[in-house]
Parts: C-alpha cells; structure tokens; sequence
RNA sequence: GUGAGUGUAGCUCAAGGGUAGAGCGCCGGUCUGUGGCACCGGAUGUUGGGGGUUCGAAUCCCCUCACUCACCCCA
C-alpha cells in the first residue's frame, strides 16, 4: 500500500463540510471588511523567502522544501504566504489599480518539521494584508477582524494577545538592554537562549523552561524601549480596541519568529488546541515591501490556521446527504428509473440509483442509510398506472402521484 | 533534529509462546414490492515491514517505517 507522505493528509468527505464552513465565513468576512482574494503560486523562487521571510528564521535555515527544477532555477514551496502577496503587489503595481490595497488568499503552505496536533507539512492558511496604511486604526481594525471571524464560527475559549517590538530605530537599544539585563545570568540560561541571545535576543521572551523563567521574568519589556513614535502608535492601537469593545491581554513576551515584523504583533490563542495554541498570528511589517524591491509602503497582516479553526470548530451533526433515492422493483422499471433520476438531478435534487440490480428491500435499506429525506418508488404497478409511489422516510407514509407531478412535490417537500 | 507512547479486520479494541477473536460497520436472509427494531448467516487480516531466538512468535529480542503527543518552532 502506497500510504501518503508524512505530515500531510487527506481531508476526507465527511470532515469537507466543515472546511467549507471556515472557508466560507472565511471569504465573507473579509470581503465584508473590503477585502479582496488573491492567488498566488504555491512555488516561487527560493529568494523570496530568504529575503522576504529573513534569513535568520527557522523556516528559511531548516523547513523549507527547496528543489532545483528542471531548467535548474532553485525553487521553493511557499512556507508562508506574505512574501508571495507582496511579491504580487510589486510586481503587478496593485497600488496603482485598486484604491486600498487590501488582499486575502487561502491555500496550501509546506514546511518540513515534525508533526504534531495542530502542526503538518503541508498545512493551510488564510492570509490577510493590507499595505499602504501606516495608521493604528488599522492594526486595530484588522485584529477585531480576526476575533470576528473566528468569532463567526462559533469558536469561543479564545484571547487576544497583543505586543509591540518597535521599529528599526528603536529596537536595537532594547536588545541591547535585554543582554545587558542578562549580564552575568546568560550562560545559566538554557542552550537555546544562548542561541537566541546571538540570533535575536528578543525570542529569549519565547522560552518555556521552567528554571528559566525567573532569570526571564526580571528582564526589561520592549513597551519600554519604544521611541516616541512607536509608543504613540501602540497606544493608540489600544485605544482604538477599546473603541471596538475588543478585549485584550498584553504580552511583553509575544515575540514572534518571523524577521520582518515592527511595531504592533499579535495572536488568537485557543485553549481547545494542545501545545499549538495559536489560531492565528501576525503583526505589522512597515519595511517589507521596500526590502522586496517594491515602494516604500508599511504593511499589516496576519496567517490563521485553518487545519487550527477546524479543530477548534464546535462539533456538530451535519452529516452527507442527499434528498432523494430512487428505487426499481423489477427490471422492467431499471431504465425508467435512469431517467427519473436525470429528470430530479436537473431540477437540483441531489439523487442517488443504484446501478446494481437489488431486491427493493436492500434498496430501501441503502435509501435509509444515505439518509435520503425521500425515496421515489417505480415497479411494474407504477408503470402501468403512469404513476410513482413516494415515501417520505421520517414517517414511513407514502402516496402515488403521477409521473409529472414527482418533480413539484419532492422540491416543495424539500 | 530530540524524547516518550502506540501499531492486530473498514473502525474501536481483545488475545502476553501452542488453531488470530469480539463489538460496531459492511453484504445477505427471515420479509420473492418497502428502511430503522429483532433474530440468523456471510465476507474481510501477509497481526506495519524486515531479520533473529524457538519444535512453534501477534506474543520475546534487534533493526526499520508509520502514527500520536511533547520539545523545538509556529498557523
């Protein structure tokens, strides 16, 4: 048997409803915030996420599934999709044809790392960015866009946790106090905050080992070293989810993995999803569109996992349906029932037959278990008369009625 | 990349050296033109794969693969 790779799966019939629903809410909200779709390719070369991702991230040093193709250009499947969007904006001068830029898109991304619950290789994600607006407004807008979303699907156990990390001018003094404050206290920090404090000193904030956390709980906050402008825009932003009713918790350890962020960053997190526990995450990234060849034009977005909203989605019972089954008693009546169901599938009727010759009570018995509302019975008797036998399961009555009336009937019943 | 746990029928799981089982599901019958309930019958396994120990391995040992969860990282 030939099963499928490692980290990805198959999303089978019975779990597509409900990949259609946060699709679905998915597309409607943010069409409603103004928002419009965008597709871009899942390769691109190899370059864009260097640059654009930040040749310091894991993604970039260790996750990304790179090949060279057949003409030996290096490429890469998308771990994310922002660089892709900006690359689009860029390249297709979207500024220039539409009045606010403000894009969606859904879709596969593909990292290489270990799976876990919440976490596969090749994963889905609705992104959502808007460029060209530098304005506190719209970081608060677009994160009560997202709890309204998730909100729209009925997920609840959530909080919104929200940071800043400055921009280019103000956060190098912060790394620096951050070592600083460490002092003397770094090599008793775990192997992986020694790493970071070389890397990125400010995902020292990421670390979950219990002994250091003291060490970790006595270092300066980022809110701390912002410059003016930067502290302006982080208080306005929460001015601005206050003036929404949006709740909030912040975080001066919400830093994220991702080298362009600045300014405002932010997550959704779930208490239904295990160690994953973001739904979703993003931030503000002012100096990545510039930095990818384009205009100097501030940017904010953010990724939400749908494998994530799927899991988190309340369960509930809907399950494959279709309306009506038509049964053949006898084999004279096999090729009326052929056309009978042509006749209700045109109408819009989802119509099961069965193409094997079955005694009607196996018919019946596979009406029953497809959960048909109806089934439309035709034997010898019906077609003698003109007429079909209708029963509608739930009760267990049925009727005849005239073969040109069954289509007005089962739509009005359904 | 690291650690732990788990791999037996379509699904959930028994059997812990001596003939591979149950429940559910599936197919059919009782009911030759009627589902659900009940009863009866039937099909389905290289016990994840490979090697070893043994008269004999689902069972013990080694390797390997996969899955799950966690670390890491992130959606």
């Amino acid at each position: 048997m030939i099963s499928a790779v490692r980290g990805t799966r198959d999303i089978l019939p019975d779990q597509v409803e409900r990949w259609q629903r946060v699709e679905g809410v998915a597309r409607r909200v943010c069409s409603r915030y103004g928002y419009y779709e965008l597709r871009t390719p899942i390769i691109e070369r190899e370059e864009l996420f260097s640059k654009g991702t930040g040749e310091s991230t894991d993604i970039v040093q260790k996750e990304m599934y790179s090949f060279d193709d057949k003409g030996g250009q290096r490429v890469t499947l998308r771990p994310e999709a922002t660089p892709g969007i900006v690359r689009a904006f860029v390249e297709h001068a979207l500024e220039q044809s539409l009045s606010v830029a403000k894009l969606f898109t859904l879709g596969p991304m593909f990292r290489y790392e270990r799976p876990q619950k919440g976490r596969y290789r090749q994963f889905h994600q609705l992104n959502v960015e808007v460029f060209g607006v530098a304005e506190a407004s719209l970081d608060a807008e677009v994160m009560e866009m997202a709890c309204t979303l998730v909100g729209e699907l009925g997920i609840d156990e959530t909080e919104l946790v929200i940071n800043s990390v400055g921009c280019p001018s103000c956060r190098p003094a912060f790394s620096e106090a951050l070592l600083k404050a460490l002092g003397k206290d770094l090599p008793k920090l775990c192997v992986d905050c020694q790493r970071r404090a070389k890397t990125n000193p400010l995902r020292i904030f990421d670390c979950k080992v219990e002994a250091d956390q003291p060490t970790i709980g006595r270092l300066p906050h980022s809110t701390d070293y912002l410059c003016d402008a930067c502290r302006e825009h982080f208080e306005a932003v929460q001015r601005y989810l206050r003036l929404y009713n949006q709740p909030f918790q912040l975080s001066h350890r919400l830093v994220r993995g991702l080298d362009y962020y600045t300014r405002t960053t932010f997550e959704l997190l779930s208490s239904k999803l295990g160690a994953q526990n973001a739904l979703l995450g993003g931030g503000r990234y002012d100096g990545l569109v510039k930095r990818l060849g384009g205009p100097d034009r501030p940017g904010i977005g953010f990724a939400a996992g749908l494998e994530r909203l799927v899991l988190a989605l309340p369960h509930s019972n809907d399950q494959m349906a279709s309306d009506v089954f038509v049964a053949a008693i006898g084999p004279s009546a096999q090729d009326a029932v052929f056309v009978l169901a042509r006749t209700l599938r045109v109408a819009g009727l989802r119509t099961l037959v069965d193409h094997k010759t079955r005694s009607a009570k196996a018919q019946m018995k596979r009406a029953n278990r497809a959960g048909v509302r109806h089934v439309v019975i035709l034997g010898d008797d019906e077609l003698a008369a003109g007429e079909v036998t209708i029963k509608t399961m739930a009760t267990g009555e049925q009727c005849k009625v005239a073969r040109n009336q069954v289509v007005d009937i089962l739509l009005s019943a359904s």
